[in-house]
DNA sequence: ATAGTCACCTGAGCGC
DNA sequence: TGCGCTCAGGTGACTA
């Protein structure tokens, strides 16, 4: 599903049509999500102020908190028709108040929704995460300096999102090759100078994909059902057994804590 | 505290 | 055609 920059992608495709909005209502045909939806109907009259991202949750600020929205592996959220019939795995909509909805799809249901009245950074799913990768307070100095005596991979170091939050498997693949860095190492023994070229990395790969909207594997598409371009620009994610893009070396693929991972054993290390 | 594994759920693709 | 297995853009809860 979604990482952060099909995440960035959604809300972008999103936002005109919902940004000043009201909320007509919620209709929830499947609550059993990642957890369960309740949302209390306090929500229903309240004005869409505005709409942002946190890690890869979109945030749907209402005047008296935030809707909470994740997509877990394979959710998808869209602008349809407020009257479109509902297919199979669309479970909620948030129903606005010119007939139009936003639907969320999402067959694994691994997706959550929440309503946090108040400040949105007290919800507890949000409370320990790490900083943005597009922030300031992202670089080699904080990986760096995070990282001391971790003997943990660093790929899933790069992947933790108590360190840093939008990372997923694509583009932490992606990110570690670009940097040269192999993904097995012990974060610990990374040097300094590595982890400055990583946090470039990570920083370029997330950028490119935003400009691009984003990777689309299986399923996934953008909120006008167009799919994200950056696939083209993959270089080890799901390529393992065939040449490296750069050296021609066979690409190496290996499981790191249950996840795909491949490298060039040439480029990185 | 840290590292590793399990669980949640559906669908696609593969070998037999 | 069908069955069983593996894998998939995530991440919180367990376990040692």
């Amino acid at each position: 599903m979604p990482e952060l920059p099909e995440v960035e992608t959604t809300l972008r495709g999103v936002a005109p049509a919902v940004l000043g909005q009201r909320v007509a209502a919620l209709t929830v045909r499947e609550p059993r999500l990642r957890w369960p939806v309740e949302v209390p109907d306090t929500v229903a009259g309240q004005r869409v102020v505005r709409i942002s991202r946190r890690a890869k949750y979109l945030l749907l600020h209402l005047e008296t908190g935030a809707l909470i929205l994740h997509l877990g592996m394979s959710g998808r959220l869209r602008v349809v028709s407020g009257n479109a019939p509902s297919e199979k795995h669309d479970h909620v909509d948030i129903v606005l108040g010119d007939g139009m909805a936003l639907r969320l799809t999402d067959p694994r249901r691994f997706g959550s929704l929440h309503w946090q009245p108040g400040a949105w950074q007290d919800h507890w799913l949000l409370r320990g995460l790490g900083v943005e990768p597009l922030s300031d307070a992202f670089g080699g100095s904080y990986l760096f300096d995070g990282s001391r005596k971790r003997r943990v991979a660093v790929k899933n170091y790069l992947m933790d999102a108590r360190v840093v939050v939008g990372v997923g498997n694509i583009y932490a693949n992606e990110a570690l090759f670009k940097a040269g860095v192999r993904p097995r190492t012990a974060a610990g023994r990374v040097t300094r100078a590595r982890y400055g070229a990583l946090a470039e990395a990570v920083r370029e790969t997330l950028m490119a994909a935003i400009d691009l909207g984003g990777t689309t594997l299986r399923d996934y598409v953008g909120s006008d059902g167009a799919p994200g371009y950056f696939r083209n620009e993959l270089f080890v994610y799901g390529r393992e057994d065939r040449p490296c893009r750069v050296c021609g070396t066979l690409l190496k693929g290996i499981r790191l804590g249950q996840r795909g991972t491949v490298y060039c054993p040439r480029c990185q290390g």
